[in-house]
DNA sequence: GTTTGTGCAAATTTTTTGCATGTAG
DNA sequence: CTACATGCAAAAAATTTGCACAAAC
């Protein structure tokens, strides 16, 4: 089967984002987008997990810049932060098939399943419309034990 | 009208389950217990919230401790822990009548409402059941923007 | 008395920021 | 060229920990 999105379209969709609010496009930004693209948009990565990985594959980049490029990435809504554990956020990519989402992690590994559901969303629109806020995004976190762990 | 659960009861449900642990009841423990059960189960303070309080309310409390005492009391399933927004962890009493209750943040100023949906109560048993996981708990967090900040 | 808890200050961990230099457009 | 981005190192914020002393049981 054929990649759902490339990651040539990606960046390219990145670069003209980029351009409309006055940025640039550099070579350690594409190199975050690439990673995330690469693994896929059931990953979930932690600032320094996504530097560790960038590094070891010889690329040179600060974990400063990754910081400042995954807020950014956040801000562009090409990334979505999670906060699935203690001890920081993690992100993954804002894929626009898996934009509703949901988590189930396991307390003592960390194991983390996703999965989709059609009344959460609706609840969260409710919520919305009961206070009435606008509704930017929702999300479910499941806190289990796996069979592994049990 | 009387209150639905005495700062006493709470109290001594607390020494109880310390002592069944080996533990004990010391007067910092209580006061934080004391803080949650007077500003009630929808309020969702910050570590260093709860020393605030506490310091400003002549009481005399280490931040240290606090952390301690929240890790205790969360453990013991006394408080529940949230992470709402970025930059720390925030507790709440984990009150029977409100432990499957959800949030609604607002992005821009932070205003948090809660709110009560049993499809999502559903959503993660039904979650749970897909993996084979044994379910803890689950939060549903919905992000958006509050009238007052439109 | 013995064991557990607290305060303090130092250490860790996670994230942000100031500034000189580098580079995309 | 000029504005924006990066790297580095220092700063800030959030949380944990070692240890001597205090207090609960």
């Amino acid at each position: 089967m054929s990649p759902a999105t490339s990651s040539a379209e990606a960046t390219g969709t990145l670069k003209k984002g980029l351009h409309q609010e006055g940025r640039r496009m550099t070579p350690q930004r594409r190199l975050v987008l690439d990673l995330f693209e690469q693994i896929g948009s059931g990953s979930h990565l932690s600032a320094e997990e996504v530097h560790r990985q960038l590094v070891d594959n010889q690329s040179k980049v600060s974990l400063a810049t990754i910081y400042r490029t995954l807020r950014l990435l956040v801000e562009m809504d090409f990334l979505q932060e999670l906060e699935l554990r203690d001890g920081g956020s993690r992100f993954e990519l804002a894929d626009e098939e898996h934009i509703h989402h949901h988590h189930l992690v396991c307390v003592r590994c960390g194991r983390t399943e996703e999965f989709e559901n059609e009344p959460v969303l609706q609840a969260g629109r409710d919520a919305c419309k009961q206070f009435d806020f606008e509704l930017i995004d929702s999300s479910l976190n499941v806190r289990g034990i796996c069979p592994a762990c049990r």
